[in-house]
DNA sequence: ATTATCTATAGATCTATAGATAATGC
DNA sequence: ATTATCTATAGATCTATAGATAATGC
């Protein structure tokens, strides 16, 4: 067998550029994409701080200093996966707060936790919980999303609001509202964060949750279950992703 | 005036030991406090692997390598902050579970997610955020701690059992429900986050809204905070802190 | 003598840059 | 020529230890 063909029979076909140091790189995905992949689990399982470029480019079999061909070292990084993890969820708000039928604003709001809790849910490794790490936080590549996040909040606010008991209203002001509510909906981020998977009726129970802790009445909550997927359906027709 | 008598003139007066290269201490508080009091605003503010031992000593005024003469590194300043936001929380859970009334099961849940809100508003600089940092989870020291917060979420769970409605119960099973519970209890931490202070009426405002997402109905969702104000009360005599 | 600090520093990282090199593509 | 890697390394941390020192207390 001739030596000289071994790469090319390689089962991995390699592009431009120098080969990696580990023969050919192991995945299909363009290397950006795999760093970002690769740090996403890092990050979330160790944290931002926690995690060195070093453990990042040995995941994706690379040397440390290949990243930086790449991303402008780990701040770079970050600023990446902080748009992939907001951006879904900020898109979405947009179409249901511009689409609902304001007669039924409870759908709304249950439409937009469980929308919410799917993207949260779905999104890779479980970044969404990048928000929650003071290190991340208070780094300064955060402060440019901080307005997108302040307004997820607003828009459970306001639907929060529309739909608020008087009873309730009675205990709890608004901004505790919103608080509550996202705060309801990032149960998936612990969820995942034990290791288990989330269901589409989990994503239902959340945002049943949601309602129940605006005070509406159990019928109501089932009535807007049906209306929510009704929207569901309108959405894919548009063809809304 | 004595020159000699500077020292023994100053404020602060200086215990044994070698004297701090500032001059002296700032607080009264024994070093070992002082320490564990930064650590902690540190921590939380940018996160354990954010926070560099150099970081600490300078807040405190002593050199890094002081510190090593109170604690065993870093790791030994998270274990004695871990220790002290689990156990106010888990002394309760026993005292409420032994001593609440079996007849009003929503007052013990009421009262459970009141006095852990409160521990949560009123724990040092909001380190009970500790436990949600991937870093201090995957850290070694994190598994001590492990059992303490598995117990807390059980006690959640039995609780929330006895109290759920069967049309919540239909749609929430009860692991979502003590996550659920939990979740909700700790946006303080969140609230806190934001710099806000949590009042007695936020703390309120948390357990309704926790046996609201049970599903009890509001006329005993306020008869359950009157209940767990005379269980407090009886606490409070009997010398539970 | 005991206590609580200090200074000095070794050794292990960690980030980021400079410049070389081995592929492909024209 | 362009692309994507590599090697080598500077410089900045960061942690942890050894041993000195300046108080108090007996």
């Amino acid at each position: 067998m001739p030596t000289v063909l071994t790469r090319q029979l390689s089962n991995v076909p390699t592009g431009p550029g120098r080969p990696r140091h580990t023969g050919s790189r192991s995945t299909q995905q363009p290397a950006r994409e795999e760093i970002l992949d690769h740090a996403a689990r890092l990050f979330a399982e160790r944290g931002f701080s926690g995690t060195s470029t070093r453990e990042i480019a040995e995941a994706c079999g690379i040397r440390q200093a290949s990243l930086y061909y790449h991303f402008a070292g780990k701040p770079g990084i970050l600023a990446e996966l902080l748009e992939l993890s907001v951006r879904p969820s900020l898109e979405k708000v947009e179409t249901i707060e511009r689409e609902c039928p304001t007669e039924v604003p409870e759908a709304a709001l249950y439409l937009l936790a469980l929308i919410d809790a799917h993207t949260l849910a779905t999104v890779p490794h479980n970044i969404g919980k990048l928000y929650r790490m003071p290190d991340v936080r208070s780094s300064e590549v955060f402060e440019e999303f901080e307005p997108a996040l302040q307004a997820l909040t607003a828009a459970y606010g306001r639907l929060g609001a529309t739909v608020v008991s008087g009873s309730v209203a009675a205990i709890v002001n608004l901004d505790q509202l919103a608080g509550l509510l996202i705060q309801v909906v990032e149960v998936v981020i612990r969820i995942r964060s034990r290791g288990e998977e989330v269901t589409r009726a989990d994503a239902r129970a959340i945002a049943a949750t949601c309602l129940r802790i605006c005070g509406v009445p159990e019928e109501r909550i089932a009535r807007s279950a049906v209306t929510a997927d009704d929207l569901l359906l309108r959405f894919a027709e548009e063809g809304q992703t």
